[in-house]
DNA sequence: TTGACGTTTAGATAATCAACTAAATATAAC
DNA sequence: GTTATATTTAGTTGATTATCTAAACGTCAA
């Protein structure tokens, strides 16, 4: 719990945040997941997912081909800080509005949500 | 409550740290006083302040040339951010040193010590 | 009222950062 | 083994930011 502005400067990002708040809503989601659901690119929402671990907010767990993030329980002070955020994004409508779409990555599995965004992506180019 | 990326951004940065650090130590400093113990130009210091301000977490007091600067006490959410803050960075050595530094800026009147500061000033100046 | 001084704002610059694409890595399926 | 695929890393670019100096603003004192 040493380096705090890095701590801090993690969850001062809106991208960020709302990984965190997906991760509230579903206690565990994979890379493509939260790519999709963020709407940017794999490898920036890798790199979000970086600094939210090398911050000490989440950890992952490899499956295969497949990595599964989840909120890291350990640190107290990070818990306590979570907690924080836990309470204070309720009052942020827009993310809330947000949070009602990330069913849309979570009713189904991983292997059927990139079956999806392949044909998204394929569509998109013929068009 | 809204912008919370806003509010951690704010808290994302050493220097805007050690000010809220040090105003968990004096209640109220003014601007010169914080100037001077983050050893950055005055406008900067500024910069900072109104970036704190903005977020929420510090208010402003004028008092005739002076502005000083103080926790802000209102905001439940902020509060307990500070509180959190507060406690998390009695781990953090490196700014307890710089701390103890804090004060060679109170013990003393700030208009004392802005003539310490042009005193030092103008000796830098000559040699 | 003029000059000095504390603070803020404006403008410039270098560093940091979020985003992308492309390449690299690692794993599964054929 | 080779190919497809999920993720990460490298490298690039545009935007943001922390810092500075200079100028502007507001207040006090002579």
């Amino acid at each position: 719990m040493k380096h705090i502005d890095k701590i801090c400067k993690a969850l001062g990002d809106r991208n960020r945040l709302r990984i965190i708040a997906s991760l509230f809503l579903s206690k565990e989601l994979c890379a493509c997941q939260i790519h999709e659901w963020l709407g940017v690119s794999g490898a920036t929402a890798s790199n979000h997912l970086g600094i939210l671990a090398n911050a000490g907010f989440i950890s992952s767990r490899k499956d295969g081909k497949w990595v599964h993030y989840r909120l890291n329980r350990t640190d107290p002070g990070i818990q306590s800080l979570l907690k924080w955020v836990k309470k204070n994004i309720s009052n942020d409508t827009e993310l809330n509005l947000e949070l009602d779409k990330l069913k849309l990555v979570t009713d189904c599995s991983p292997i059927e949500l990139r079956i999806r965004q392949r044909k998204e992506k394929s569509k998109t180019l013929c068009c």
